[in-house]
DNA sequence: CTGTTAGCGCGTTCAT
DNA sequence: ATGAACGCGCTAACAG
């Protein structure tokens, strides 16, 4: 039906010019109600649905974003992939994934084969190195960059402030009268990973008492298990607390560290990152640092469309992180 | 650069016709090697791109594919679309996800939206009812229905065998002892649901010393976390073991019980359905049956493409879970 | 307020 | 093998 039915058709049909079918479809100027009525039936009765491969090459415009992510499976970028997707839908926009798979050097080239499918970019890309983040960024215009600062890049930046999000939750340990912490690191090129790192060194250099070591580790369920060994290097070693670079991370350490006995909280407190709806209903639940991801989404969305709209942005938005104090974090016995 | 240049251009610099950029581009018919050398050249200098609006007016393709899921916070759904997704990129095609967000009523609206845009779908649509499914799908028309099987439709189908699944775990629980079984339910109008009562009905069937009760539920960790009073009910009737919608639920009981001191598995084995990342990683990690979510996106991308380019198919292809037998489940004490 | 005309950028006949 | 011309379906000038 609605398939091969052009605008020609319905102009046929409703006896008028295409032009007039065009303007009351798209209510540009103003036309006569009777020739409206002749239109809106000859519209209904053919079915008709305008092409928007031809809408879009005559608008230059897709109504169409693509948002650009290393990895579907990290439930921070599946919240902010649904807040976005659920702004943009509301504005009539749909998103377009491209997944880069954790393959930094294709990300240049996916961003930019997105980029032509769509009217702007939302870019989640963790681990490219600054300057060519900032190559990348020019040629992607409208876009926005979630998730890491960059400067010297005339570009709306919305992440979360990790560095105090992470000094946030020593304070909290440190209130339980943990000193000695570990500390998983995340992907050695991560962007947020520098962050919290910064937070930290922050949290040490204001605090001398406080001696933190800073573990490798990864951003997966898996590399947390596998830290399992580390830590309790550390904790034979006097460390009482573990903050994991997220929450995937300290939930993969806490089943190891259940698989070996260790009590969590007693004999170690441990803290992730992000509060994914796994946390509150890990074993123990999890003390980590929330993110709005929904609202971060729906916050990109709008500094997105302010873009394509012709505005110019180059403001950061930065998100606190809330803590979320549970059970894996108590006091030191 | 590569914004406003168009094919004319390439022609112009190269000094040959638009005709001859053309096919030098697709590579349809033979051209003279001098002129394809004179092409590229012309192409790299200028950084020309083909504009994929035109592309996609001319041709009737867009290259992308829509995939339609109720919840993108789903495991099972990300799974299914990061296959799909890779496997698409692979032949050149991208896709755009619509979530529908539980709302079935916007279902149909939101999928041909999508379908507008794309060349084909990918529809998942658990809750919408037969008559009106096998109504939408007719107007999708190159689309793949995931998830969910569907009479009287020549459409291609893939799926889990969840009945088949359910009567194996079953299996597992009696040759463990167990004969008083709960099962949590999911969604009412669930099509999946509905095939794993069918399996747990055919089970009882087979074997008369089965004494199974359903308790409705739902299908996301809040909601295992709510059955905890039931369960707990059910244990108190004699029941040693439940089998959860999926591994969310599971998930979510499994801290719903543990708050309330109840040992897994001592006083109560549990077992959950699609093995998702974190199952492994559970207290206690969780039985449960898993589903190949990659393979079967890619098997999803695999007909779709066929569809598109003219096949026809309505072949349905069942994947088998398998049991992944861990330590949520064990003998009756 | 309306119809006519001219592109948007490309693929594809149809001659040559 | 190549180029000229047409059309995909729509919107936006421009007249009237």
């Amino acid at each position: 039906m609605s398939a091969n039915v052009t605008i020609a058709d319905v102009a046929e049909r409703a006896g008028v010019s295409q032009a007039s079918v065009s303007r009351v479809l798209n209510g540009k100027a103003s036309v006569d109600p009777e020739i409206v009525k002749q239109v809106r039936r000859a519209v209904a009765e053919l079915g008709y649905t305008p092409s928007l491969a031809a809408r879009s090459l005559v608008r230059g415009r897709n109504q169409t974003v693509a948002m650009v992510v290393p990895d579907l499976g990290n439930p921070l970028f599946q919240g902010i992939l649904k807040g976005v997707s659920v702004a943009a839908a509301a504005d009539g926009y749909r998103v377009l994934v491209a997944d880069t798979d954790e393959h930094v050097d294709d990300e240049e080239a996916t961003a930019l084969e997105a980029r032509q499918r769509c009217d702007a970019v939302v870019l989640c890309a963790p681990r490219l190195p600054d300057d060519r983040l900032r190559a990348l960024v020019a040629r992607l215009e409208p876009v926005v960059v979630v998730n890491r600062r960059l400067d010297g890049a005339a570009v709306p930046q919305v992440g979360i402030d990790y560095a105090r999000g992470v000094r946030e939750l020593v304070d909290h340990l440190v209130g339980l009268e943990h000193r000695r912490i570990a500390v998983l690191a995340g992907p050695a090129q991560s962007a947020s990973n520098a962050e919290r790192l910064r937070g930290i060194a922050e949290a040490e250099a204001a605090d001398p008492g406080l001696d933190i070591r800073v573990l490798p580790c990864g951003s997966r369920l898996d590399d947390g298990f596998a830290a399992a060994d580390a830590v309790e290097a550390e904790r034979a070693d006097g460390a009482t607390a573990v903050i994991a670079y997220n929450d995937l991370v300290a939930l993969g350490l806490l089943a190891a560290l259940r698989q070996r006995g260790v009590d969590v909280p007693g004999d170690l407190s441990v803290a992730g990152f992000d509060d994914i709806p796994l946390a509150a209903f890990g074993t123990p639940p999890l003390t980590t640092l929330s993110v709005p991801r929904a609202e971060l989404g729906a916050q990109v969305w709008s500094r997105l469309r302010g873009l394509i709209g012709g505005a110019s942005d180059e403001h950061e938005l930065l998100f606190q992180p809330r803590l979320e104090a549970r059970a894996s974090t108590a006091a030191r016995s």
